[in-house]
RNA sequence: GGACCUGUGGUGCAGUUUGGAGUGCACGCCGGCCUGUCAAGCCGGAGGUCGCGGGUUCAAAUCCCGUCAGGUCCGCCA
């Protein structure tokens, strides 16, 4: 049916009889004779010239036959790639009718989202999204190829898995077989790949679909893809080699580009520097610590646990309403408020509000410590120390984050998470990762005197600010594992109804060992250079959850109920 | 659960602040003309529940209340 593929037609295919498929892109008339109609498939567009066009629409989908040729002296299209050559005398079959595409099919044009999804498989048409599609093909093979090379076998592991509740809420399964009993869909195969480690697989990895029934966002979708992978007899730094090998060289499969080792920064340097634990290294503004300065200052709001300094360059002649803005961002983000400082003068001198708080040493330390030069603006937190950190962290990507198509890639490697993130109301520890995640090695001492201090093995790894994925190394000693679960107030009878499978199998000889998971959609949407990971996936769901083409989800019917046991409750 | 933004022919917008006839722009669509265009060009035409419901008013796309949908964010995401 087709010889050539329309983008890849060239200069050497001159006078070569061709046949082409696709669909019409434009069609420009010029008589009864003579009309150009240029053919899309997904390698591009080639210009087709006919005797006569009056029925051809587009989006129609053509088999065109006819002879490669030059295009006439003056012509050419130097904006097309197949712009040097046209496809002449051609004869045109009409092999599907098309009504009018409820949108161009172009990259430029800029649709609403819904009437977009609406029309998934004309928008799917657009060169960016086949090239987004294509990017996430290119990521997964480089991904499988690199973790085969390492040795890892691939796994396949249930969708219809047992509630493990605690964590992300599940996607709940009926069961047909046992009315009133129900299935859940895996958040991640984060126990089946530790069972695969105890059955002795040595390195298992998977391309596996993982489902949260957790609000969406522009990075977030119900259903996501994840290379997950496990290893035995591994450390974390075996761990972080395995994730870069297959990262990098997916991101070398995508931009050609190969990346050095990547960096690694401590959760606690992170938060102090940055402000969090998924810092975007493509841009400086570090946060400046101010705390020692203001230790036994004369204006009051200063004398915190933490005070944080942020330098603005240049944006010393912002408006008021502006600056407004900053405050009142800060505050919704959990300040009790924010300074704004401006450097001015010739030997910088500050204006601010509150200046006439602070003494000459004061004023000139904060220069000192920001290098704030006349034209400056400086923006000062004082506050607990993790939200004087956070807000400034927030304020910091706010005012300086590039876009992310923007470029380089700043991977770097967050370590040495704290074990536990708070303590909940009853005064016990709550996990930062999961129950499983093995603590350090010389902070065990730590957990019974001072758990928030104790830090785990455990890792994220971290692209222009996107948290790529995070793993750890696992416990798999019995005893220790119960000793965490003491920590977190999981009693024995708890451990054993939820995880009691897992446990049970620790007995029976479970190597060390420790894992990783990278998050597919957001890997590939910034080496595709888009902000959300909606772009990069074939048929996305909202933020309410639908899916404007399908429009799932939807009512069940009566039957299939009762088929399943179940009897809606009435809408409240 | 909460905050904010958006909703006007098929598409993208302007019009909403300060109420006065569905008023306008670009693209697309339909018809005609046109032999080297490529965002082709020229002429003509069709196409509207101003998201939906209620209220205020002599009069509502415009003001008020509610609601739905899409988006961004907070909470949430072991």
């Amino acid at each position: 049916m087709r010889t050539h593929y329309c983008g890849q037609l060239g200069r050497p295919d001159v006078g070569t009889e061709v046949a082409v498929c696709g669909w019409v892109a434009r069609r420009r008339e010029h008589g009864e004779h003579l009309a150009f109609v240029d053919l899309r498939d997904h390698t591009g567009v080639i210009q087709c010239v006919v005797d006569g066009a009056h029925d051809v629409r587009s989006e129609q989908v053509l088999r065109i036959t006819g002879v490669v040729r030059l295009r006439p002296e003056g012509t050419a299209n130097p904006n097309l790639g197949t712009g040097e050559i046209e496809i002449g005398d051609c004869e045109v079959e009409l092999l599907a009718a098309a009504e009018p595409p409820p949108f161009p099919v172009a990259d430029d044009v800029d649709a609403d989202e819904s009437v977009r999804l609406r029309h998934r498989y004309v928008d799917l048409r657009r060169p960016r999204m086949q090239r987004n599609l294509r990017i996430r093909a290119a990521v997964n093979s480089a991904l499988r190829s690199a973790m085969e090379a390492l040795g890892f076998v691939e796994v396949e592991t249930p969708l219809l898995w047992t509630p493990t509740p605690e964590g992300a809420r599940e996607f709940a399964v009926p069961s047909r077989l046992q009315p009133g009993s129900f299935y859940v869909l895996p958040q991640s195969p984060q126990i089946a790949k530790q069972l695969l480690m105890v059955s002795g697989f040595d390195r298992y990895f998977q391309i596996a679909r993982c489902l949260r029934d957790e609000d969406l966002r522009a990075d977030r979708q119900f259903e996501f893809t994840q290379l997950d992978l496990e290893a035995s007899f591994v450390t974390q730094d075996d761990v972080l080699g395995f994730v870069s090998d297959a990262v990098l060289a997916a991101a070398r499969a995508v931009t050609g580009e190969s990346t050095p080792p990547i960096d690694r920064l401590t959760w606690s340097d992170a938060m102090d520097r940055y402000g969090t634990d998924k810092p975007d290294l493509r841009f400086g503004m570090e946060l400046v610590e101010l705390t020692d300065l203001f230790a036994s200052t004369e204006f009051k709001a200063f004398r915190a646990p933490c005070v944080k300094g942020l330098l603005v360059s240049g944006a010393g002649d912002w408006s008021r309403s502006r600056l407004d803005g900053l405050v009142d961002r800060a505050k919704a983000l959990g300040a009790k408020g924010l300074v704004w400082m401006k450097a001015v003068g010739g030997a910088p001198e500050l204006e601010s509000p509150i200046t006439k708080f602070l003494s000459p040493a004061e004023i000139s330390g904060i220069l000192t410590a920001t290098g704030a030069a006349p034209g400056d603006l400086v923006l000062v937190v004082a506050d607990e120390r993790r939200v004087a950190q956070t807000v400034m962290g927030q304020l910091r990507n706010d005012l300086g984050r590039p876009p992310v198509g923007d470029g380089p890639y700043r991977y770097v490697w967050i370590v040495e998470f704290p074990l536990f993130e708070a303590l909940d109301d009853e005064g016990r520890p709550v996990p930062a990762h999961h129950p499983f995640t093995m603590p350090h090695p010389d902070d065990f001492d730590l957990l019974d005197t001072d758990p928030l201090a104790v830090r785990s093995q455990s890792y994220d790894l971290v692209l222009n600010g996107w948290e790529l994925g995070s793993g750890s190394i696992r416990i798999h000693r019995p005893d220790i594992q119960e000793r965490i679960f003491r920590t977190l107030g999981i009693s024995d009878e708890e451990a054993a109804a939820r995880f009691g499978f897992l446990l049970g199998a620790f007995r029976y000889g479970a190597p060390p060992h420790g894992g990783f998971a990278v998050g597919i959609d957001r890997l590939v949407a910034v080496l595709a250079g888009e902000e959300n990971i909606r772009e990069v996936i074939a048929f996305p769901k909202t933020q309410s959850g639908a899916d404007p083409l399908t429009g799932a989800p939807k009512p069940l019917a009566t039957r299939a109920l009762a088929d399943l046991g179940i009897r809606l409750a009435p809408r409240t």
